[in-house]
DNA sequence: TCGCTACTGACGGAATCTGTCGCAACCGGG
DNA sequence: CCCGGTTGCGACAGATTCCGTCAGTAGCGA
């Protein structure tokens, strides 16, 4: 590999990370040593990156950039159509509808070969063997999430009691055939998950939680001891 | 002036035309001589970008290389996250990159206030619980199937019985927990699927297939009743 | 304090780049 | 049909850059 290649590619290694890397893990990434990264990184700072790098933590690029991205790989588009069409087949209907529509925006900027790797592409899903939850509730419960609203749910517990909860959904997790929403529960005053298909009935309140978003996610992230993606 | 740094500016002097510029020009504008900008030119084009150069006219550099600014309503953001994430879970290692990379790309043409929409995203995605397959026999896969290529593979039937088998993979479907790569077998004259993890070795051949890729995935949705998605 | 990591300098051999020359192919206009 | 202008390619020798290694300094967090 050239080097103008590899500066480029140094680059998008940093685009791609959201935190620090350290130099040793991009050395290897790239297959060069140490020293030549450090030279690399320079070289890429002299022409306008703004790339900072702290001591005992690691590299990060400062977003910013000195140039606008190339153009999508034709890997990049295959996992673009793969994961679109994974969220067609297994999330309710608008969220579908919006995988799809994302697909087609990005579609319209693609040159005409890589718009063929997009229409022919081989990848596909398999149908979900169970039936899809109840679409109505995982919209609210989205719409929720991203307004930062309260919600009233009616919820059964694992041992069939009913009961009615005020939450403050942060996260909505997809696993094989369920979906759980985790959420601040002002009734046990700890973060709890939920079942979606355990949730009767979504209650949108006019009330905002009084805390960011992101806040809380980070703050359930490490009360149970997962690292940032 | 580095030649990094020569190649960029070259970029930037071809995107701020939009008709042709003759090497002559470019290549006192840069200071090197006429030589050294074809190849030049040349090294960008291996790199990816898409120059047009014809005799007697001068160079040209088409556009989709780099990308425009792209606009996504919050639910399409919320998809493509989605999406990504998935595949960035359970494809293989490139594929998996290539997730990441595009998102990476998809945030840094975006308006600031959407970039956050990405970045915070609340839908996440369980972790699998099979473990991970073989990620090279994936990949070469992808890869036979993205250039059209023939591969011979060693097989192990649902009965156990081993079998080798030159196969022109047209598509490759995602199930729970396993991957099925469906395929014309030369030795069966017919479509068969095969289960990757049933498959032991991939050799990849020299040869491509006599069809286009497109055109098999056609007549195997036409024999299986699948209707276009 | 300790471990990890970002940095910098020097050096010699390896790899790359550069300009020059020559030549072929192609386009448009005379 | 020819001719000037242009892209494109190969070869070559000298200049330049690059690379890995070794050594050392300094900052950060625990």
């Amino acid at each position: 590999m050239s080097r103008s290649a590899r500066l480029l590619s140094l680059l998008e290694s940093l685009r791609r990370r959201r935190y620090s890397v350290t130099g040793k893990v991009l050395a290897e990434e790239l297959g060069i040593s140490l020293r030549s990264l450090y030279r690399d990184i320079a070289t890429l700072q002299t022409q306008g990156a703004r790339i900072d790098g702290a001591a005992g933590v690691g590299f990060r690029l400062r977003p910013g950039f000195l140039m606008p991205p190339l153009m999508f790989s034709n890997e990049e588009i295959e996992a673009l159509v793969l994961g679109s069409r994974w969220v067609a087949d297994r999330a309710d209907a608008p969220l579908a509808t919006a995988a799809s529509g994302a697909l087609a925006k990005i579609a319209s900027v693609l040159p005409e070969n890589l718009r063929e790797d997009l229409e022919g592409s081989g990848l596909v899903v398999g149908p979900s063997r169970e039936p899809k939850p109840d679409g109505a509730i995982s919209t609210a419960v989205r719409k929720a999430m991203r307004e930062e609203f309260k919600v009233r749910v009616d919820y059964l517990d694992a041992q069939n009691r009913k009961s009615q909860r005020t939450i403050w959904p942060i996260a909505l997790g997809f696993f094989e055939s369920i979906q759980v929403v985790v959420a601040w529960c002002e009734l046990r005053q700890s973060f709890r998950h939920f079942r979606l298909d355990r949730i009767g009935n979504v209650q949108p309140l006019p009330t905002r939680y009084p805390k960011k978003r992101r806040i809380l996610l980070g703050q359930w992230r490490a009360s149970e001891g997962i690292p940032e993606s």
